[in-house]
DNA sequence: TCCGATGATTTTCG
DNA sequence: CGAAAATCATCGGA
């Protein structure tokens, strides 16, 4: 929920800088008015404040951020927010004082601001996905590479804008520092000579202490992609995609290379989240088909109808008396599955069928019939848990198919009228 | 907070 | 090497 946030703590940590800036402006006039400061007093200062902030946000990183603490309840409190204004507590003020009129050049406060803006954007995970024409339009479209899947891909190039953002601020700001250091040791050097030497030496210190702070960012950086990559279920249309090929290749479900490819983009997943996805479903079904026979009489009849009403359509675009009746499952997501292909093929012979208006019952009979040889459909329709004799994949332990209910009836009831056949 | 579901990873196997 | 099997870790609903 608040990832978003919480990728952000890392960055957040450095504020801890940021808040240094903020310091009363008189401070800025006493240094600035007191160049003979002791040079060296302002770099130990610089030196432990740098120190400090960065232990401070150290700490606060693992303690927001351990894995342990990835999961489920989060409070949305903004992670952000307390992040950017905690570390300034314990500034020296001399620190203060002394870098005061350099800080508010330094663009952190909005670095961080604006990070968090870009940032925070909410996981926008389904929540609202009320219109289902919509979500299969997208869907065609997405499978057609119209547009593009948002999610990830978006993220992850924020992730990047602004870790390239923030380098390169973080490198101006390191050599803007570096330049403030100069100038205050240039003025120094009237009442007292300063050695090379020692300038070389500070500027080295300074470049030490930015490139640790560019360390944060990386690190921040990277548990922002940890975060991102952190695994998510599938939306419901994806597992709908999933399970409609697994059930109408019940036989054998194992989708080829290109299938899974199709099936990833129809998806929006990769090839190898599909190829997990079947991994898992096969081991689970065959482990207990009991459980899965009221999901697989569902996608049965769901696969039934949806080419039912394609078939449908089609006869209907044969039809000038009807043109255009809207029939709602206009993009089919099952085109790669048999039964689909079986009856397609078989649509142009049934002239009289109508099978829109036909009752689901009567669908899926004639379905069942006219996908003769297709043992999909039946196989993965109602009440066959003995299974079909080619399901190979799946019989090697007797045992545990034994411990499935083997419902004598359908637990759907939906249309038993098709066992007796 | 518990617990089943589920996606991912690791190990084993052919 | 791909798939099966075992296991881990998180999600998400009750």
């Amino acid at each position: 929920m608040d990832d978003q946030t919480r990728m952000l703590t890392g960055l957040a940590g450095l504020g801890g800088l940021a808040q240094a800036d903020v310091g009363d402006p008189d401070a800025v006039r006493k240094s600035l008015g007191q160049p003979q400061q002791d040079i060296g007093d302002i770099l130990q200062q610089i030196m432990a404040i740098t120190d400090e902030s960065l232990d401070e946000a150290q700490a606060r990183c693992w303690q927001e951020e351990s894995p342990a603490h990835w999961g489920g309840s989060d409070d949305p409190t903004e992670g952000g927010g307390a992040g950017g204004g905690t570390a300034g507590g314990g500034l020296p003020l001399n620190f203060q004082h002394s870098v005061n009129d350099f800080y508010p050049r330094i663009p952190w406060v909005h670095v961080e601001v604006g990070a968090l803006n870009l940032l925070s954007i909410r996981n926008v995970q389904e929540e609202d996905p009320p219109d289902p024409q919509i979500m299969r339009l997208d869907n065609m479209l997405l499978a057609e590479g119209v547009i593009e899947h948002s999610d990830y891909r978006a993220k992850l190039a924020q992730i990047r804008q602004i870790y390239h953002s923030e380098l390169e601020k973080y490198e101006q700001a390191c050599s803007e520092f570096t330049n403030h250091v100069m100038n205050l040791l240039r003025e120094q050097s009237r009442t007292r000579p300063i050695s090379p030497k020692e300038i070389e030496r500070m500027v080295a210190i300074i470049h030490r202490k930015f490139s640790s702070i560019q360390m944060q960012l990386k690190q921040s950086t990277c548990e922002a992609v940890m975060i991102l990559r952190k695994r998510r279920n599938f939306n419901k249309q994806a597992t709908e995609v999933l399970n409609e090929y697994f059930y109408s290749h019940l036989s054998n479900p194992y989708p080829s290379e290109e299938a899974k490819e199709e099936l990833a983009k129809k998806c929006a997943i990769t090839v190898s989240q599909v190829s997990n996805w079947f991994g898992n479903k096969r081991i689970r079904y065959k482990k207990n088909i009991g459980k899965f026979q009221e999901e697989a009489n569902l996608y049965a009849v769901k696969t039934a109808v949806d080419a039912a009403s394609v078939s449908a359509q089609a006869s209907q675009a044969n039809s000038p008396a009807t043109p255009n009746s809207g029939s709602p499952g206009s993009y089919s997501l099952s085109h790669t599955g048999d039964a689909y292909l079986g009856l397609r093929s078989l649509n142009g012979e049934g002239p009289g069928l109508a099978p829109a208006l036909l009752p689901q019952v009567g669908t899926l009979h004639r379905a069942t019939h006219l996908t003769d040889g297709y043992e999909e459909l039946t196989a993965s329709s109602l009440f066959t848990s003995h299974l079909d004799a080619n399901s190979s994949w799946q019989d090697s332990d007797p045992t545990t198919t034994m411990h499935l209910p083997s419902p004598p009836g359908p637990p759907g009831s939906i249309h038993s009228a098709d066992a007796s056949d």
